[in-house]
DNA sequence: TCTGGGGTCCTAATCCTA
DNA sequence: TCTGTAGGATTAGGACCC
């Protein structure tokens, strides 16, 4: 509420920005002895696959996030490859939440590896010293209950806790004095400024502007004519070290999308339309898992040659009903010319309500194919995401269950993980996270006496009893197997 | 051998309505 | 009743973020 109003903006550094270090690649070495140390990439095996993270030692070669796979193999040949393992990273992100928690009742999450903490709000800290030294204890803290390193970093708003964290990386901590943002901003690449992305950065640039000084210089007149009203204010004053944005403990989702990009461009616009209504299905499940539903259906088409279009169409009132969302994306599809191939399909719904109001027109005209339709949706199950995402061609399904880098369980040689398949055979490295580097075999890709298994803890919980952070049932009992192979 | 997936926010054109 | 206008809603696209 109005902590923090406009004129009483903070002049010590209580704002904590916390970022996990390379996240998903560490959790993957933190879970797979073999690994420490090593080139770690996680992302998207297939051929458009990009690059999710890579470990510090992968990035030694030039890989980095949102990097096409192919280059990355260039680059890191030798390099561990495997696929992000959602539940397992989310996992551990829970457990770091609830200790930014502890610290705070006001935490913005960003992402699972990200998130901002208003220490003053939560008492934690009023000063200097005792922003310093929360972060140090919740740096140690995070040490022990997860294994994993994460760097902080402290200041007096949003925008300069998150330079100093970035600073701060790998494994560190950073405070910014009040006082001292703009002189040590000045010197700055304009890209350090949220806000400021390729293009933007490449505008400046062209206008001579290459740092955050040199934006102060260019005037805000000259930044609203550039770059428009709301750009133009905003990163004037983000130039001179002026952010009042409030950490926000929840935010609303404004929008619900799914949406898959093809091995190989899909040409048949029968197959198209099929693809977008399974999209519309998933995203209706995504939907009615988060207690929502949307007026307005957006399609996504990205063509052959990279060209991008979105169509929209908004409903006379909010509905999860798959029907309705089915229809609409299709609609929206009759418009769009697929000739050429496709290499993305994406449907969203966005205007979104947390209740459903049924659209009487579109039901009206649903009546009569109602009863084909229920049954359809009933026999798909309740929210059941699919793992795979598109259709592989040419992959059998025995091969596809065994996916890089996940966790399997062997009848006698106990737990492991894929480090690789293909052929009939898949290759299983047995160790974990507090054992020694292990052996690896390989089996048939049938093999009965191997099966899929859920991610052990990478830390022990502690035998004295210490505040235990059990954010999401993490401990040595892992509860019954999910059903999909993943 | 190009370029994922899930989001948010902003802008501009167009249409509709008061 | 006609006309001009202001402002909201819708639509499409782009930039940015992790």
């Amino acid at each position: 509420m109005a902590w923090c109003s406009i004129k009483d903006v903070r002049n010590a550094p209580t704002v904590l920005h916390l970022d996990m270090d390379a996240f998903f690649a560490q959790a993957e070495q933190a879970s797979k002895p073999s690994l420490r140390g090593k080139a770690v990439v996680v992302g998207g095996l297939g051929p458009r696959g990009v690059v999710a993270t890579a470990s510090y030692e992968a990035r030694v070669f030039g890989v980095h996030s949102a990097m096409p796979m192919a280059q990355a193999r260039r680059l890191a040949p030798n390099a561990a490859y495997l696929v992000p393992r959602g539940a397992f990273y989310r996992r551990i992100s829970d457990q770091v939440m609830a200790l930014l928690r502890a610290l705070s009742p006001l935490v913005e999450p960003l992402s699972l590896d990200e998130a901002f903490v208003d220490l003053e709000a939560g008492g934690a800290a009023w000063d200097s010293e005792s922003a310093r030294l929360a972060g140090v204890r919740l740096r140690a803290d995070i040490r022990a209950v997860t294994g994993l390193t994460g760097s902080v970093g402290l200041a007096a708003s949003k925008m300069l806790a998150k330079i100093a964290s970035e600073q701060a990386k790998p494994d560190g901590l950073v405070l910014i004095e009040p006082g001292t943002e703009r002189s040590l901003l000045a010197p700055m690449s304009v890209r350090t400024l949220p806000g400021v992305g390729p293009a933007t950065g490449d505008h400046l640039r062209r206008a001579g502007i290459a740092t955050v000084g040199e934006m102060v210089e260019a005037g805000e007149g000259e930044l609203v004519r550039m770059l428009g009203k709301a750009h133009g204010h905003a990163l004037y004053a983000m130039a001179l070290a002026r952010d009042d944005r409030p950490v926000v403990a929840e935010r609303e989702t404004k929008s619900v999308s799914v949406e898959d990009t093809y091995d190989v461009d899909i040409h048949d616009r029968v197959r198209v339309e099929l693809e977008v209504q399974r999209l519309a299905d998933r995203c209706v499940r995504r939907l009615r898992g988060a207690g929502l539903s949307g007026r307005t259906i957006v399609l996504k088409v990205r063509r052959y040659d990279f060209s991008t279009l979105t169509r929209s169409e908004t409903l006379r009132g909010p509905t999860d009903d798959p029907a309705v969302v089915r229809e609409a994306a299709a609609r929206l599809l009759d418009a769009v010319d697929t000739t050429g191939g496709v290499r993305l399909l994406g449907v969203g719904v966005s205007g979104l309500a947390d209740f459903t109001q049924e659209d009487l027109f579109a039901q009206a005209a649903e009546v009569r194919a109602a009863e084909v339709r229920v049954a359809d949706v009933r026999a798909e199950g309740p929210e059941e995401e699919t793992p795979e995402g598109p259709a592989v061609a040419g992959v059998a399904p025995a091969e596809h269950r065994w996916r890089p880098g996940h966790d399997v369980r062997h009848a006698e040689l106990g737990h492991g993980w894929v480090q690789g398949s293909g052929l009939g055979r898949v290759t299983v490295r047995f160790e974990t996270p507090e054992s020694e580097v292990g052996r690896v075999r390989t089996f048939r890709t049938d093999d009965p006496d191997l099966a899929p298994a859920e991610p052990l803890p990478l830390v022990r919980r502690r035998p004295d009893g210490a505040p235990a952070v059990d954010a999401a049932g993490q401990g040595p009992a892992v509860g019954p197997r999910q059903g999909s192979g993943r």
